[in-house]
DNA sequence: ACTTTATTCAAGTAATCAATTGAATCATTG
DNA sequence: CAATGATTCAATTGATTACTTGAATAAAGT
């Protein structure tokens, strides 16, 4: 069937929005924003089987949303450059404009944990820079080494309570994790309000911070 | 099965990413980024049944990139609002960027009418404006109708070759028609230049202008 | 009321996809 | 060079999708 040339450049179009088409793929993608992943790193996160995984990130590969490299035993995937952080912004953008299950699952869970405004990374860069704010980047620590925002402490959600000490009661703290639903930065958040500390969130996480080209820090 | 919020969230992206996931629903999206279409103008149009085509339409719509709206007998259906532009565009730059399919499809046809750097929004205003060029629409008269580029000469390209007396030589002529990967304009940039005039593509279409809240004209 | 035109619904078929399992490759490391 | 561990391939099952056909609505005209 030979379609016109449209047609054709359509239908390569249309394989990268089928790999988009399925929330365990979705998630990966958001694993990968993070940093590089092998596959059984990356099936243990989201409790998949190794070989479904690779599947998955096999089809992603076809439709040049994420690329590999072997290092050793182990193949790194890793989410390919040329505004795959943007096509995920804009698909969130969509969905959460004009689909009404996205607004009752924010309001069900979600606001829930913090229903003010998040502040924006503009905002934030602001703020930090007058000292107003203590930057709380509360994802696992191997992704805090992997990249993270410049001058952000660490406290995974988990260790948050432990430590709420480091942290100076007169500034406000602004949690962010892997991206917009990611539920450690409203959890956190929650955590924090509930122990009288001044919170507020980052409007998403740690991969469109990179993506708009802002400073990162390694280490 | 009773998944956490962010999985949830993330099965409705996916639902989204689905919808676009198909070449004809991509066509239909490009169709209705010029102007709301019926029913059946859009099956004429694509090619497809009037059944499938509906079908294709309430799965746009479930996933929200598309409304739709009664006119007497006719069921209207439009581009939704809130970004579904900018996520096809992000599709778009995404596909260009990584997939070789995509580059291979552009060398062959493409670059064959056209393999020069298409005319970016910001300069076909400046030079329009300086008086430089004439702006030509070479979609159908029916979409130039419900909206174009101000001052643009509609020239649907069946007829260039009739009214190329139109045409002042002396200045180059921009086409544009639907989006990047309309063939009209790139037929009617090589018919141009086969009859010695100075011509060039606009990056993308009239669907991208609008969405970038340039101005429209109507009628 | 009846007919025409436009759209949607329902049922059926073929194709594709998601996930499982177990076997096959492939690159290091002993 | 075999052993090991990581990844991919192949075969299978059940679920979803694309398209067709024919019937069911819905609005307008006669």
């Amino acid at each position: 069937m030979s379609l016109g040339p449209k047609q054709a450049v359509l239908a390569q179009f249309a394989t990268v929005a089928r790999a988009l088409g399925h929330g365990h793929r979705l998630e990966f993608l958001e694993h990968l924003g993070q940093g590089e992943r092998s596959v059984d790193g990356l099936a243990v996160r989201v409790g998949l089987s190794v070989a479904n995984t690779s599947q998955h990130l096999q089809m992603l590969r076809r439709a040049g949303l994420v690329s590999s490299r072997r290092d050793g035993k182990f193949v790194l995937y890793a989410l390919a450059e040329g505004g795959v952080v943007a096509l995920l912004t804009a698909l969130r953008t969509v969905a959460e404009h004009n689909l009404a299950e996205v607004d009752q699952l924010r309001r069900s869970y979600f606001d829930a944990r913090d229903s003010l405004e998040p502040i924006s990374r503009e905002e934030l860069m602001a703020r930090a820079k007058a000292g107003l704010v203590t930057v709380l980047d509360v994802r696992p620590e191997d992704e805090f080494r992997a990249g993270h925002l410049p001058g952000a402490l660490n406290v995974p959600l988990r260790e948050l309570q432990l430590r709420l000490s480091d942290l100076d009661p007169a500034r406000e703290a602004i949690a962010y994790c892997r991206g917009a639903y990611c539920v450690f930065a409203f959890e956190a958040v929650a955590a924090l309000r509930e122990n009288g500390r001044n919170a507020r969130r980052l409007v998403d996480g740690f991969p469109e911070w990179k993506a708009a080209g802002l400073a990162v820090e390694v280490g």
